[in-house]
DNA sequence: TAAATAATGTGAAAAAATACACAATAAATA
DNA sequence: TATTTATTGTGTATTTTTTCACATTATTTA
């Protein structure tokens, strides 16, 4: 099993360019085509590839089909993905109706905040009390999560998700979440982001200087 | 100058972490504070600021207020940063009123569109026409832009951001955009980051049976 | 003041990630 | 069918990143 972060974002990217070239009416691709599409070598491509056991045709390249397919499995998302929010508020509110992901086997099924003014049920997506996570979580035996509440909160609350069940939190807020071993954490933080963009800007303007 | 992007996104958990400490009532730390507080090994922390030429004081550790300034020093954050977002749908509006980083130095100071339905000059950070993107990035001297277009106008959009003379694009768009050389470019892409949680909860499941 | 202690700073080793290079081979062409 | 061509698949080399280990040195203690 590979466990190489960074291997397998790139097979998520593979698979969006895969998409778009298929709607291009590609019906096979070579290695070089998807090391364009996605940013990265030719032989990047092969190497994961070749690390997961995805073969190809010698000489003919691969199917783009059989490919996304391949893929798909191994990112798991050959079949529903439930995931869950909490935190509504601006980011929270935002991904709650973002329907970038619609198409993708992955589906945002309830939001949860502490703040009665945000509930609803009639909303696409319902908005729910934190304190119905747990059973909720249980019954629609969700494994994902978002972290969308203020950095004071979010540990307490990734603390209710994970005793919930929830084995994967995406963390947008800003502070490190430490969390039991059998829980995986990823961590969006615009902070950070932006603060990165800014080195490098300025990196090339003195480089240019 | 120092262009690993890895090492510079440890300096901002850095200096997040140092503000935490200092909350919390820190006056000096060791490497090994901060390598617990930002999830890394102490050596990596040292190594880390000896690239940068941080240094602190043989068995006495690190004053925590001279790391910070330094720290923002080299993140170019001891001035104000000044950001626009282009396309104020979901995730933009959101972003828009994020108040997440008023603290760091870095303000959002307008939107764009091309829905009038989303103009407005009333609200605290202003949205714009797209029209008069090059004009106020140009008068305002903004270097930094979030880009939060649906994915079919990300590529046209980014070139418009690029030729008014913005050099850091924060693209939330899901597809890879291709930039001229002296405009750098971050990714944020949901999807990725979900599709990589599933996988990893996924693998951790095998692992476990 | 001298000795003991505990931290930094950094060269060197190890590990991980990436790129290279080319044999193997399928498709295209003659 | 034989030859040429273009692409995969992968072992090896290279580069990058991380960890190790310890000499150096400021602080504390005796």
């Amino acid at each position: 099993m590979i466990m190489n972060r960074k291997c397998i974002i790139r097979l998520s990217r593979y698979k969006n360019a895969l998409k778009r070239l298929k709607a291009l009416g590609f019906v096979k691709v070579f290695s070089g085509n998807l090391a364009d599409a996605a940013g990265v070598t030719s032989s990047q491509v092969r190497k994961d590839f070749s690390l997961f056991g995805i073969t190809g045709n010698r000489r003919g390249g691969y199917k783009v089909d059989e490919l996304i397919f391949r893929i798909r499995e191994i990112l798991g998302k050959n079949e529903l993905q439930k995931v869950v929010i909490v935190g509504v508020g601006n980011i929270g509110k935002a991904l709650l109706r973002y329907k970038g992901f619609e198409s993708g086997g992955i589906k945002i099924i309830a939001g949860f905040d502490i703040d009665p003014a945000r509930f609803s049920q009639q909303l696409e997506v319902p908005v729910l009390p934190l304190d119905d996570f747990r059973q909720f979580v249980q019954e629609h035996n969700v494994k994902i999560g978002i972290l969308a509440v203020p950095d004071v909160a979010a540990h307490h609350v990734s603390e209710i998700m994970a005793s919930a069940g929830i084995k994967g939190i995406l963390n947008f807020a800003p502070i490190q979440l430490r969390a039991a071993d059998d829980v995986v954490i990823s961590n969006i933080n615009l902070e950070v982001e932006l603060e990165n963009l800014i080195y490098f800007v300025n990196a090339q303007d003195k480089a240019e200087a």
